[in-house]
DNA sequence: TGCGCGCTTTGACCCAGATCAAGACGCATG
DNA sequence: CATGCGTCTTGATCTGGGTCAAAGCGCGCA
């Protein structure tokens, strides 16, 4: 089955999105008010306090949130992955700069309308609650990383989550262990992480000398042992495989 | 009006808590599962992992979420002030350990019933969703406080943060500035912000030491002049009075 | 085929905040 | 009125990660 861009049913994104519970009729209503944007990676999507006239669900691609002070200092509060959703209804202007990592293709919906459909129908709002209760865990995740973590454990668990993520879709399990693209340059990782590009690149060169990843190329990582990861990310759950 | 527990129509919490919007006949089925709790500070309230079999709402008092490695460091990553909503429907272990900071009263609901009400009617799902945005929304302002500011401006960013909320009822505006009672120890205030409670010591000091706070006792902060406390927290929007 | 540009790595040095260690304050208790 | 305990302050020293600086890729483009 290809993806149909005018067919709510091919969208690679259906069963997980904004849109998961919703029924044939609301699919049609959600179709009317639809359309899609790409961007190239790189480009801005929107900055903040920009009027926002629309929501969306990224449909593939990787999206990133940041907030930044005036001094040029920035923080990442949010990455995107496929299925991940966009904006804040009720909100009039962007809270947030909103940046394509990779390549992007948004499915958006007009905002007004999209408001009135979640307080006519409750599907989308109780999917919607779900999302976001998610989401809030995955920052609290992302506060402890921030505030206790050491650079070596910050790096670990950002490949530690980023393998976790792209595991539900692209990510390839073979004897040699887990492997994946890095979405990311050094510098939003290290936007994400609250640490400078320098280091981060210095911790991605210990762990690749120690042997606990394998780089190909700058950004195909190779995981050869996923427990061995997960306990230099000072996790608990450090494992457990045969408990 | 003085609070009584059986009629929530009196409820110091009623229009701000994820009852906000609810019917006469719903706050009657509310009613009816609801049961009033009490800590004193310091008391636990639940930990990370416990069968958590209620929500609930902080009525008054304060208390955080945390999270805690193994190794002892910890990381707050909730602060719950009146109204405020503790627990995730559907979730049926507790995530984050929840400690009474200051002496708390929460009035909880049996959970399995909530969850159905949450189906059954929308304006509790509604609400609660509203209030999960805004707390995503804190989450992460407190990532960029966490990743990116320095302990003074950690410091400064936090009784901002707290002034704000405590306005909103218990607030002291007076001619010599606004005042407010600090509800943290310096140990919770350097879990909150990622710092030891020696620095948080230091950098109180020195704000103290320059008159951009005053302390009566320990816990007793007055602002003088809050626009010149925001500066120090490095936000944008500094000041605008007149602008 | 070589040039330029964005991204990344590595090195040398420095400093904000952690760590380790004493006390000081307030207040409850015998 | 000592004693003790939790909380807070302050000092001395150490160090992880920041800063500044210089190369090293790798790829597109002329």
């Amino acid at each position: 089955m290809t993806f149909d861009p005018r067919d709510c049913g091919t969208c690679p994104i259906r069963h997980r999105a904004v849109c998961a519970r919703c029924e044939t009729d609301e699919l049609e209503f959600l179709e009317s008010i639809k359309f899609y944007r790409s961007f190239e990676a790189g480009q801005p999507v929107i900055w903040s306090g920009d009027n926002m006239d629309f929501v969306a669900s990224v449909v593939s691609g990787v999206a990133s949130l940041s907030q930044a002070m005036e001094d040029g200092r920035t923080q990442m509060v949010g990455l995107l992955l496929p299925s991940d959703f966009l904006g804040r209804p009720g909100r009039e202007f962007a809270a947030y700069d909103v940046v394509a990592v990779s390549n992007l293709t948004l499915c958006c919906f007009r905002r007004k309308p999209f408001e009135k459909m979640m307080v006519d129908t409750p599907h989308i709002g109780q999917r919607l609650l779900e999302m976001t209760l998610d989401e809030l865990d995955a920052a609290r995740e992302w506060m402890l990383i921030l505030g206790r973590k050491t650079a070596r454990e910050k790096i670990a668990s950002l490949l530690t989550i980023l393998a976790r993520r792209e595991a539900s879709l692209a990510l390839q399990t073979t004897d040699n262990g887990t492997s994946f693209e890095l979405p990311l340059t050094r510098e939003a990782m290290a936007d994400y992480l609250g640490l400078t590009l320098e280091t981060v690149s210095r911790q991605i060169s210990a762990l690749k000398r120690e042997g606990v990843i394998v780089l190909e190329g700058k950004r195909q990582i190779i995981i050869p042992d996923f427990y061995a990861l997960m306990a230099e990310a000072g996790d608990d759950s450090d494992g457990g495989v045969m408990a």
